[in-house]
DNA sequence: GTCTATATTTCGATAGAC
DNA sequence: GTCTATCGAAATATAGAC
């Protein structure tokens, strides 16, 4: 037998390492798409042989589910002050802050997503039916409660989510369209907060709740 | 040398085959994206063997070009309307009805072009940069002229560009979680009817032009 | 112009020494 | 746990008969 070991510390070794390998899959997942990333370059980007990534993720679809969850997860916690705010203006006007955010923050996380969703949802077809229908209902709920209450114009709550979700992802999936457009640079820190000045303030107008 | 046959015909044979393997390849492309498509299935769902995929598009990289070059196309077109109206209510609501009727019968166009950008367009860097650019100006003045005319809200026309395109495609490139979130159906005719209102309505009143 | 057969490359995954 | 070497499958692309 080998000499016994902190369990602590092999545990710190492997979630350090997966956490390279995620970190580099989302990445190359992001800018290749799932059939064109390849294994050797994950490794090669997280830095370990290519061995290693079928040590840690038996399978590229296994290690592929596991980046997608991590994004899901995100977006679902971005929805938090949607529904302690006791209106639109606060709950949407957050939630849009906080998904612009994450716009800037896990642009490869949402284009990741977004190829998922765009050929079908192969291999997460089972959250959109379960979790994301869940957490849809309930919000599309909230917002009709504003309506009856009288907190905002009567739209169809389903579309105004779609085009939430629609608006504030633009700004990481066609990110690399946008920077073009921009002369070729980054979205500075001013011309973020332009970005979600207008986003806020359009939607929040059109719903009729400014 | 062969016998002398009439040109228009073999070039009715070849328009004919190009357009059967350029519907199927934007399908292919659409489902499995540029890494995921291979031409084994772009050649059984255009009915031809492999190898005259390879006599009419010399390369993959070819085909995938002219199938992202004809949605651009097609999207160009959709902005005619925009350019001859006397203001936004007319201009912008013909532009997002134009756009909303492309996601509906070009979706797998749009999820090419989604995905070519996503991926930092390395095929059609050149047209972001030439054509795009001049275009997305073009419009930005138009709307800045509204403005200063005071038939629209003081809004950022790129920031307005930019959530007009991301709502309208988004019907295209995220039908897949639409669907699901509809109960497993296409929309239907009256629900896309809906969905037109719904964009129309929030964004035109949130530009303060309704 | 069409199609079969195949050359060549590259990928995901694994075996086995360390 | 790590890494080198490699297998078997599948991909793009082409050669050459028809």
């Amino acid at each position: 037998m080998s000499a016994p070991e902190r369990i602590s510390k092999r545990d710190a070794t492997r979630r350090e390492n997966e956490a390279r390998i995620l970190s580099a899959a989302e990445k190359v997942f992001a800018e290749a798409g799932f059939g064109g990333a390849t294994m050797q370059l994950i490794a090669d980007m997280a830095g370990l042989p290519k061995a290693n990534l079928h040590y840690y993720f038996a399978t590229k679809e296994e290690l592929y589910r596991k980046v997608v969850q991590q994004i899901f997860e995100i977006w679902l916690h971005a929805a938090d002050s949607f529904d302690k705010a006791p209106g639109p203006v606060e709950g949407i006007g957050a939630y849009i802050d906080a998904k612009m955010e994450i716009s800037r923050r896990h642009a490869d996380g949402s284009k990741v997503w977004a190829s998922e969703v765009m050929h079908g949802a192969p291999v997460i077809q089972d959250y959109l039916e379960t979790t994301l229908r869940d957490w849809t209902a309930g919000r599309a709920a909230l917002i009709q409660k504003w309506i009856d209450e009288g907190k905002m114009a009567p739209v169809d709550p389903r579309h105004l989510l779609y085009m939430l979700w629609a608006t504030t992802q633009h700004y990481a999936d066609f990110g690399h369209q946008i920077e073009t457009l921009n002369g070729g640079r980054t979205l500075s820190d001013t011309q973020w907060r332009a970005a979600k000045a207008s986003v806020k303030t359009i939607i929040l107008r059109g719903i009729g709740a400014a």
